[in-house]
DNA sequence: TGTACATCAGTGAACGCGCGTTCACTGATGTAC
DNA sequence: TGTACATCAGTGAACGCGCGTTCACTGATGTAC
């Protein structure tokens, strides 16, 4: 047993993260709006005015969770993205690693769906930000796909906020408490599929 | 002028009011979670305690704007269907009465968006119930449609979800300060489009 | 129509509580020599 | 390697404030006779 003593700055770092962590866990039934800096401290076991060691204020610690749950999103297009992009499989196995990703990020897929519409100004404009990059990401994507050669720019943008729209719905329903997964599963296959049948579709008849 | 005297039940209702237009304005800015019934009764000119002789909590005040708000959401889909449903209008006609009823009823469309996700639990489950409804009304209104005789009964559910979903998505996009309202009114048009475009085929390629 | 009583929307004082923030502090860790 | 000083994460008391809820009340409106 080599125990070494934490350096001063791995147990700042340790309570940093166990303040996200009790945030995170807080707010879960309730917002960010509605978090109390006391509570959050209570939690984490300091004393109220050790929160400001490292967080200006609540709205600050909503910031750097909205950083958090944002990589475990692109995270997730990552592990879309390693896939083969044949055409057949393509939706189910985008569906199967979001299911996948809410239930192993819970908390940061629950954080971005609720900040998103009642968070603090900064946060849901943050959110909003993050989620619009999310998009373009996501469209870059979709251009490399065998097939999509007749869509423009435009097309692209709105297919990918439409895909986008449809993801977060479904992450929503599989957070609430009743989720019916394989129903959810379905409805989202189902959806993609049809939509995507559309963008390649529509064009031909306009 | 021959002004009549109010009845007391006149001054009730009027007060009552009062507190359900109070709410929605004040908890624009954040959430009802972070709503506190001396904040109501202060806008409303009157004293806190009073604010009990019309609700049992601000909780129970939210259920009763649930009801209210999802009343302007039935308009808005009784509008839609007095139209004429001729496939080729019928998606820039319900959008366009979608941004009106969003513009009339600007707040309560804003707090069903918000408190969906973030709502008293209470609240929320209601939410979530009333969308349900909804769903379920569009989809008897598209199955009236020409041209969906294959469509079976999930496919519809599955369709009708998907549509609330992205006009839900839109009511909020129109809600955003910075909203760009002829971008979204394209968006959601496109969208639109692709989703009936992609729903009317996909059954004939599996 | 007039009177006596009941109802009840709104009042105002009081309560204990959790809130964010200030301030001066402690004592372990880190650094310069 | 040892000493003297600096840093700084966390402490604890204190503040004024807004909170939900209780209680006994007032006085205008409504009702029964």
């Amino acid at each position: 047993m080599t125990e070494v003593a934490e350096s001063r700055s791995e147990r700042k770092e340790r309570t940093r993260r166990a303040i996200l962590d009790a945030a995170l866990e807080l707010c879960e039934n309730s917002s960010l709006v509605a978090l109390s800096l006391r509570q959050v401290a209570k939690q984490v076991g300091i004393v109220p005015t050790a929160f400001y060691r490292h967080f200006d204020s609540i709205e600050a610690l909503g910031l750097a969770l909205v950083e958090e749950s944002f990589a475990s999103l692109r995270a997730m297009l990552r592990d879309v993205r390693r896939g083969d992009p044949a055409f057949e499989d393509i939706v189910d196995r985008s569906v199967d690693l979001l299911v996948a990703h809410v239930h192993a990020q819970r908390q940061h897929f629950a954080f971005i769906a609720r900040e998103r519409g009642a968070g603090p100004p900064a946060v849901r404009t943050e959110i909003r930000h993050q989620i619009e990059l999310f998009e373009r990401e996501l469209a870059t994507d979709l251009d490399r796909l065998p097939g999509t050669d007749p869509w423009s720019a435009d097309d692209l943008r709105i297919l990918s906020n439409l895909i986008v729209t449809a993801m977060v719905a479904t992450a929503e329903a599989l957070l609430r408490p009743d989720a019916a997964e394989d129903q959810i599963v379905h409805t989202a296959r189902t959806q993609l599929r049809m939509v995507l049948v559309g963008a390649l579709n529509w064009r031909r008849r306009s």
